[in-house]
RNA sequence: GGGCAAUUGGCGCAGUUGGUUAGCGCGCUUCCUUGACAUGGAAGAGGUCACAGGUUCGAAUCCUGUAUUGCCCACCA
């Protein structure tokens, strides 16, 4: 048996001294690799299996241009947790990690920096535009691996991903190409949300709608032609004025007693001079307003449509960066907010208004760029989602797919089945181009390739020149092939076959629409003609949905109750978090305070509980390793061949733990109470928590874990290891499980300490070592009941010398009287736990039977109907005996009320005859 | 306008299918530096569980309504 020093462990955790070297040990022993069956096994320590089967999460791929905010820190820590509980419960674990190109955001950022050096990126042009987003990216994207890593966040790094690397490209263009050709994906003129800033269009979940104080502004539009009996002009109300210089005409209700007359008569636009008509349509409500409405068909969605049944001109009057285009007549070259304000002065000059109030509306901004949004009609690529968003729908609603917590499942099906078509095109440059070519005169053809499309021209007989389409695809047509475009889509590769479908999805309940729902559309849509490893079809939508568990937590909010983002700058920055408490502190606090898609609000402060669990389970640890020293040398002649002796001997370097030989806390049975309690707390732990875990419940688990490490373990059970030599062994064992229950958690500590108990090998990782399983055989609920009264009768002496301000140094007398004989000898076995833990010169186990003693000599405590604990008073004074009195009439007070209420629950008939018996 | 949630001691939150005395963390009070831990230990104060009805032997828990707050969706010029 080779030597090695002993480790001496430090008197406080200092995290800071063990992340970097864990998690680069981790990273040279492969832990967080994942194998495909028909690849060999390249894990130093030789443990994997090639025959696991796999679990598998693909990260969220955060925007390159991003920083991680206490969000995706959250996000991220609960990923962690699941990959490594399921890799040491024997799964082949992958996390996928990855970036996502982010088109608008990212290109923003370079054009800003453009800007600043008094360039567009018009002056660049599209190729040098394009290089310099590239090595913006470069210098950036880095920074969001080494955040993962600083919170312990161990994915597949081999596997990284990038929404625009080469394959994942292809796999996009693919897409495009197979939903145009089964005419999934049309080409169209619609009034889509423009973004001026960003000059480009959104998709609708890409606006937010705000209230916003505005006016609303009634125009005077005079009548031609009028006749003696009629108004001299007829009055809209608009709360975009500038918008009046596309009308093409005034509808009104068709059944609208005040303007029937009108209907079909001409109206001169002021200040245009244009002549535009009264029409009639059901759209206006005749009670709004004044129950006219001006049609403006290129610059409002309602306005589009009626345009569409009246066969209106699209009048568009608005350039592409939101100011008046030469239709505007003399407005035009004014930005929309300048001409809004002259056209309400001229009019108000012209006399033509008839009032101005304020208003209060809803209207929609850009999320990104946060200006407001302006309805524009232009010609756009447009997915059809009704065909993909019904067996969408289906899967979720047959459970194949499963929502935690449930309830979203609302918010899914509401917009599932009020779905409308996806605006795709962005008039960007950074992103996946458009496979679309055109010819002169508006022929289009869609191809994989330039060369593709030049052959569909020819063969459509169209010779002529062909130009790509300029504008790129929204970002979450890449995003949502996420699940199978990493893995080699569209090819059937082995990965694909391997790690497809996916088991687990967690995410912030905000992109459901964004990026959920269109990831279950695209899963069924693309992987169902793929055939599975062993070349049998997909036929079960099991295989073909790209996940089974959505995990939607809770979205983390600032104490005021803001959601954090960078443009508030009330997100601490995870990494500061940390340095200043250690990662595993940050992992617990989150996972702590994370309760299943309830919002929560987040001050660093509470990360001090999670540093205080750190340092708990430090201190314990190295209690326990200087009790099992001691213990060593006292005890005469070790016994060598029992199965302790490794766990005894903390120097051996051969790895103590061998696959699979031991995954309970212990294989030996208990002998003392305290034993059996501690083995069955342990276990019902165990258990408890890989329920919780299995229901995706992950802030019951760390709640268990820290109950039961610092209450049942700590407090209690240690300090009557304090008493009983006996248990060092068990508490070894229990407090070796206890780091592998805890290790997915908190990966850094329990991985230190865990090398510190066991003298493990560097090498041999405790996160490949099997997770704890718990053992039912030694939940025994018996000794729990017992130990629990023990425990009672230790906090009631303990308040009788709080009461009777002993400091723990004076000792006290006390006489225990029970009512039966099974609690007399219970407590007398456990006379030395009692006598020591309320700190007992002398203690005195009796029957009851005795008759009260004198409340001047002696105080007592109640013990829940079975007894009553006393203690010898030291001499008292006046005023103490009558507070101590007082006391005692309060206590006897409620106990006696509790028991009247239940003598007159048991004497009433309907409760005996309806309660069930053991209530 | 439609939908989803929330309302529990000073603050932040648990409380799973209804069942004896409603828990936890922080904060507060008192005591304790006893050989794992003061990033600790012991004890304590503090809640008629938003309100009003109802179901039930029994309600924080189930039902109805009201109020307040938050979020999502739709949107009338």
């Amino acid at each position: 048996m080779s030597v090695t020093p002993k480790k001496e462990l430090a008197k406080a955790y200092a995290p800071q001294d063990v992340e970097k070297k864990w998690y680069d040990t981790w990273e040279a022993g492969g832990l967080f690799y994942a194998y495909r069956p028909d690849e060999s096994p390249q894990d130093p320590t030789g443990r994997r299996a090639v025959d696991k089967a796999p679990f598998v999460v693909c990260m969220p791929p955060p925007n390159v241009t991003g920083i991680l905010h206490m969000g995706h820190a959250l996000n991220n820590t609960i990923q962690d947790t699941y990959i490594r509980y399921h890799r040491m419960l024997g799964h082949e674990a992958l996390w996928m990690p990855g970036t996502d190109h982010a088109g608008i955001a990212t290109q923003t950022k370079v054009e800003k920096q453009l800007k600043e050096e008094g360039l567009s990126r018009r002056d660049l042009g599209r190729e040098k535009f394009l290089d310099r987003v590239w090595q913006w990216k470069h210098t950036h994207s880095d920074f969001i691996e080494k955040q993962l890593r600083a919170l312990g966040c161990g994915p597949d790094w081999r596997r990284f991903c990038f929404t625009m690397d080469e394959g994942y490209y292809n796999a996009v263009i693919e897409a495009f190409v197979r939903l145009h050709e089964k005419g999934l994906i049309y080409r169209g003129k619609r009034i889509i949300n423009w973004s001026p800033l960003a000059q480009s269009a959104l998709s609708d979940e890409e606006v937010i709608y705000k209230e916003t104080q505005g006016k609303l502004h009634f125009f005077r539009y005079p009548l031609i032609d009028r006749k003696a009996d009629e108004p001299e002009y007829i009055v809209i109300a608009t709360t975009r004025p500038e918008t009046m210089l596309g009308d093409v005409a005034v509808a009104v209700n068709p059944f609208d007693e005040r303007y029937q007359k009108l209907i079909g008569r001409k109206l001169m636009l002021p200040l245009m001079n244009r002549e535009i008509p009264i029409i009639a349509d059901d759209y206006v409500d005749k009670e709004f307003g004044t129950g006219c409405v001006k049609i403006t068909p290129a610059h409002d969605p309602n306005d589009f449509e009626i345009g569409l049944r009246h066969n209106l001109p699209q009048l568009n009057v608005m350039y592409p960066d939101a100011t008046i285009n030469e239709q505007g007549g003399k407005y035009s070259g004014l930005d929309r907010y300048v001409a809004r304000k002259k056209i309400i002065a001229d009019l108000e000059e012209l006399g033509l208004i008839e009032k101005i109030e304020d208003y209060t509306n809803s209207v929609g901004y850009s999320e990104r760029g946060g200006e407001m949004i302006e309805p524009y009609l232009s010609d756009q690529w447009f997915v059809k989602m009704k065909p993909l968003a019904e067996p969408a729908l289906k899967v979720v609603e047959d459970g194949l797919i499963q929502f935690h917590p449930e309830r979203w499942i609302n918010t899914y099906r509401h917009w599932m089945t009020n779905i409308r078509d996806w605006c795709i095109s962005r008039q960007l440059w950074w992103g996946h181009r458009i496979p679309a070519w055109y010819g002169g005169s508006g022929e289009v053809f869609v191809g994989r390739t330039a060369e593709d499309a030049r052959a569909k021209a020819d063969a459509a007989g169209y010779t002529g020149h062909l130009h790509q389409d300029e504008d790129v695809l929204d970002t979450w047509f890449s995003s949502w092939l996420w699940p199978f475009a990493t893995f080699g889509w569209p090819e059937n590769t082995k990965d694909l076959q391997t790690f497809y479908p996916g088991n687990l999805l967690s995410t912030a309940p905000d992109i459901i629409f964004f990026w959920v729902a269109r990831m279950i559309m695209a899963g069924i849509e693309f992987m169902k003609d793929l055939p599975k490893a062993d070349g049998s079809p997909r036929t079960s939508m099991e295989d073909i949905v790209p996940f089974k568990h959505v995990y939607f937590h809770n979205i983390i909010r600032d104490q005021i109750g803001r959601k954090m983002s960078k443009s508030l700058g009330n997100s601490p920055d995870p990494i500061d978090l940390v340095q200043k408490y250690g990662t595993d502190a940050v992992r617990f606090t989150l996972l702590y305070l994370a309760p299943l898609g309830q919002d929560v609000r987040f001050g660093e402060e509470s990360c001090e509980q999670g540093r205080n669990f750190a340092n708990k389970l430090w201190n314990a640890t190295r209690f326990v390793m200087m009790k099992r020293d001691e213990y060593q040398s006292n005890k005469s002649e070790p016994t060598f061949e029992s199965e302790d002796t490794e766990l005894l001997n903390s120097t051996s370097n051969e790895p103590r733990i061998q696959s699979n030989t031991k995954t309970g806390f212990t294989a030996k049975p208990a002998t003392t109470l305290a034993d059996k309690w501690i083995l069955s707390r342990a276990n019902k732990t165990a258990f408890g928590i890989k329920e919780s875990l299995d229901n995706y419940l992950i802030n019951d688990a760390t709640k268990k874990l820290y109950d039961f490490i610092w209450k049942d373990y700590c407090d209690w059970y240690l300090e009557v290891v304090k008493l009983q030599p006996e248990s060092t062994l068990l508490a070894v064992e229990i407090l070796e499980g206890i780091l592998r229950m805890l290790h997915p958690v908190m990966p850094f500590v329990t991985e230190e300490l865990w090398h510190a108990l066991t003298g493990n090998e560097e090498s041999v990782l405790i996160g490949q070592d099997d997770y704890i399983t718990s053992d039912e055989g030694k939940i025994d609920p018996e000794a729990e009941a017992d130990f629990e009264f023990i425990q009672k009768i230790i906090e009631a002496a303990r308040l009788l010398r709080a009461n009777a301000k002993l400091t723990p140094s004076k000792p006290a007398k006390f006489i225990l009287r029970l009512k039966n004989d099974s609690d007399h000898s219970l407590s007398k076995s456990a006379r030395l736990i009692i006598e020591r833990l309320c700190r007992a010169e002398a203690l005195a186990i009796e029957v009851d039977g005795g008759g009260e003693l004198s409340s001047n000599e002696y105080s007592s405590e109640l013990l829940s109907g079975r007894g009553q604990i006393f203690m010898k008073l030291e001499v008292l004074s006046a005023e103490e005996a009558a507070k101590e009195q007082a006391r005692i009439a309060k206590e006897r007070e409620r106990v006696s009320k509790q028991y009247q209420s239940l003598l007159s629950k048991l004497s009433d008939d309907n409760f005996v005859s309806r309660a069930p018996a053991h209530i």
